[in-house]
DNA sequence: CAGTGAGCGGAACAAATGTACCAAGAGGCG
DNA sequence: CGCCTCTTGGTACATTTGTTCCGCTCACTG
């Protein structure tokens, strides 16, 4: 709902008849709104990370190569925003909603860790020297082509933007590699 | 506003108090909220795109090599993040509003194109052999890290996160220029 | 100078929303 | 079976919000 209509669509009201409810259910089971919004946050947060965690623990053990890095992630991924843009634009919003709410910030904060953690491993695997530091950039620019892509839907994204540019991204960090062996 | 307590906050009541004037104006000048948004979002991208046309404009003249690029663009980027953090905020939210309103998409869709626009010429400027293709990586990078300080703050975000990642990107693009030269 | 219209100030109203309350059902347990 | 607790269903109420309306001020204009 979130994502669909903005964080302005989730009242009561509209949790309820979602759920099939009557309204009092919603004050019923949580104390509040905003206790309402929390757990749905943290819930899909979670989610997301292991969604996440999934897709680079499925490509971990196989021997890739940049290329075929760049084409399972982007694969993975694109299908994802393209079978629900909902959910990216609710964990968009889960974000901002982040700089304003504490509790909100540490959850947040816990699925950036996750996400730099996977990419690191990632980036071990087709042989960086600086995973570390190079991970910030993939999920920074991970992050940013995909909200690009919400913003302004290219029609062929995963073909024409998306792996070529992570292609190119994973193959120059990796040739840097091969280069100073 | 909508960056610093969202974009439920802006009611006629907030704006008019924010503006110093009373409830009626907000409705005397704007037909409806939706026409304040629009008006308030359309003034606000028009300011970015200029802003940031402004940054690349002014380095553009100079020689500078892809580390001072880095550190310029870093510099620039950082400072005005750190001045207004919720501007950014605000803009975000705009993008996912774009998801929303086709009038908006529209617009986030130009805002978007200045950058590429902006992001080409840079790359150009330091030498890339692709840089149509290049400045969508770049311009996915530099929104994904700057979103990931706005979520999950850094202490010394420019000299310890962005800038050593747009130098190694940067580096890393226009490398495989000289390389292939 | 009278008039006139743009803008100000605030009150008022209907709809939406968060929340509280109450009555009925359901399902296990003595 | 009768009771009791958890859950459902719906209504009610105060607050907030979008929007309307009307009187007032004041600068300009013919």
């Amino acid at each position: 709902m979130i994502g669909e209509r903005g964080p302005d669509a989730v009242t009561h009201r509209a949790v309820a008849q979602r759920a099939g409810l009557p309204v009092s259910a919603t004050t019923y089971w949580f104390e509040s709104k905003e206790q309402l919004l929390q757990e749905a946050f943290l819930l899909a947060a979670r989610e997301e990370v292991a969604r996440v965690e999934a897709v680079v623990l499925e490509l971990a053990p196989r021997e890739l190569d940049a290329a075929d890095w760049a084409a399972a992630v982007a694969a993975a991924l694109a299908s994802d925003l393209e079978d629900n843009p909902s959910r990216h634009v609710a964990f968009t919003e889960l974000v901002l909603e982040g700089t304003r709410r504490p509790w909100l910030r540490d959850e947040v904060g816990r699925w950036e860790s996750a996400w730099l953690r996977l990419a690191e491993m990632g980036l071990r695997a087709v042989g960086s020297t600086k995973p570390v530091d190079d991970a910030r950039l993939v999920v920074g620019a991970i992050t940013g082509l995909m909200l690009g892509q919400l913003a302004n839907p290219q029609p062929h994204f995963e073909d024409d933007v998306f792996r070529p540019a992570l292609e190119r991204l994973f193959t120059l960090l990796t040739e840097r590699a091969i280069l100073r062996a």
